[in-house]
DNA sequence: CTGTTAGCGCCTTCAA
DNA sequence: TTGAAGGCGCTAACAG
């Protein structure tokens, strides 16, 4: 039983309008008046109902991100500094996870319209893609983050990541390897980006490229992975894995099973884990500018929500290599 | 502009009670009606307006879960399966990071309450305690979890912290360390229970634990305060950490100095990180059931939401002591 | 079984 | 400068 306008506005000797116009900041009012509505706001410890703002207003200050895992390092972060944008504008985040399924993704962004969000921030699932056009229509307005989808009209920050994956597959061939495997996310644009930029480092050696595996992004993916790897190609002698998780999952099985890195496998990944900088040898990696990204993408939304008409944006920002004792075989 | 109720109503012919009859599930409906709505619904692929539910119903389908820091794994991993367990309850999962700043925690305990959330998940800050007792009068119902308020008549879903930094100390007292430091948290009820249960492992010789140093859990922290203790203790040969990030910054700086564990040190952490389990010399570590602390925690609030009467639950798990060569010092 | 009515809390015309 | 009134979309009495 919190109090209402109403309440403040008995309290204070005034009409609800009143109230709502010291509230709001809009409009003309006398010193006296206002005075008397912040006494009674404060006598009765007041606090606005957003529901029924958000119910009037037909928009609440939430804004949405649905993205495929919050375990992911990469996500988390992102999270953390979208959470920290909005906070400052006085918006909340509502966190939603895919797991890559699109008909969870489906109903998430109708969740978001139905809950009258701001904004939303999505990372697409590949065969989301399809459904976005759709969304375009009656949603929120939208930006997306690590998947753009091209052509869409739809606001994205990504980084370039079929340039990232080509330097991380080019570090290994400079490293001296030869027969090398690579390790990608399933069903993300992202990862298909990825494999792309690493099949295009193998094109003029397309016989040192020895296998495409592919996975959800999870830890024991990687490990599983290795183990077939290992089994299917007795020459392998590198591995790239395009995620933190995967890397995660795939180092172990390689320290499980008494590998030597970089002597006898080479090894690089994207994402730089913490791990990577202090295990022995140290790893190369692409390091994601994941903070910048969130921060990024979350000022982006609100420009899109306070200016619907603004020309789309698509930024790239650039992941960097970190060449560390992984890839030098020799 | 989406379709309302009315729309509905208007093209089935019949009044809005019947629409929200039909939708709803509840009262007596004929079968005519109900193919009629149903019909009308599909046809215009109408979404009801969760906003103005919730307003009429004072509370929405939404849970708030407010934590320090998500990119902390345990949590990361927490609200993952909180997240999992709303969704398939129908409700979605509103995230925000405090930062151990009981300022911005009343804030969001304040938000929770003007956003009628169904109930919330927090990890309260110490600070945070002393306004615990009067959130409980006029918020949402509550669960807490990480950090329990002893005798607060709150549910709550912890493990037992002393016991677990007693084991931990106590692996390496046994491992032969002599001189050793702990690394806490700064300002959470978790941190001061492993503090205690650090120090209680030190009972009978007192001399053996040579330093305590406290500081937000930020990999940064953990980094620096190897720097600190190193400087100070010029003695010391092993270091207790009590949170994943904490761990990973001092192990990297051990290992920059290229301070050899376990020989020259002993090192241990709270929450088994990735890593802790394929560096060399892999890691001792409390292991902590995150998520099934993230998935009690959620079932014990939708059962209170459900239930609010229900006698008060403090439910303490276990964490799991996982000795690993790092303690190890012969 | 179905419709009418009222109201959740807020904001914004419109009129005074 | 202020107040009265209506309505955002939905649901729960209460009649019929």
């Amino acid at each position: 039983m919190p109090f209402s306008i109403k309440d403040v506005a008995a309290k204070a000797g005034c009409s609800t309008a009143t109230v709502s116009r010291v509230l709001s900041g809009k409009g003309y009012i006398s010193e006296d008046a206002r005075a008397k509505v912040e006494a009674a706001v404060e006598a009765l410890g007041y606090r606005p109902n957003r529901v029924a703002r958000s119910l009037r207003a037909k928009s609440s200050r939430v804004i949405g991100l649905i993205l495929s895992d919050i375990r992911n390092p990469f996500f988390s972060e992102i999270s953390r500094a979208v959470e920290n944008v909005a906070f400052r504008h006085g918006y909340s985040v509502l966190i939603c996870n895919t797991d890559e399924d699109p008909k969870k993704e489906e109903n998430y962004m109708e969740l978001m319209a139905e809950e009258k969000v701001a904004g939303i921030l999505l990372s697409p699932t590949r065969a989301g893609f399809k459904n976005v056009g759709k969304y375009k229509k009656h949603s929120p307005p939208m930006v997306l983050f690590d998947r753009k989808i091209p052509d869409s009209g739809i606001d994205s920050v990504v980084i370039d990541n079929f340039e990232a994956a080509f330097k991380l597959a080019s570090a290994l061939l400079d490293g001296g390897y030869r027969n090398i495997a690579g390790i990608f996310g399933a069903r993300s644009y992202t990862a298909a980006e990825r494999l792309k930029g690493f099949q295009a480092a193998f094109e003029k050696h397309p016989d040192r490229l020895v296998g495409i595996y592919q996975a959800n992004a999870f830890e024991a993916e990687g490990e599983r992975l290795i183990g077939e790897i290992l089994s299917k190609h007795s020459t392998v002698d590198a591995v790239l894995c395009s995620s933190a998780l995967l890397a995660t999952g795939a180092y172990k099985a390689l320290r499980q099973r008494g590998i030597l890195i970089p002597q006898e496998m080479g090894f690089v990944c994207f994402d730089d884990p913490s791990w990577a900088s202090f295990v022995d040898p140290p790893v190369t990696v692409i390091r994601q500018p994941a903070s910048t990204i969130g921060q990024t993408v979350a000022e982006l939304l609100l420009k899109r929500i306070n200016e619907p008409d603004r020309p789309v944006s698509e930024i790239c920002l650039l992941g960097e290599l970190v060449e560390r004792a992984s890839t030098r075989k020799a």
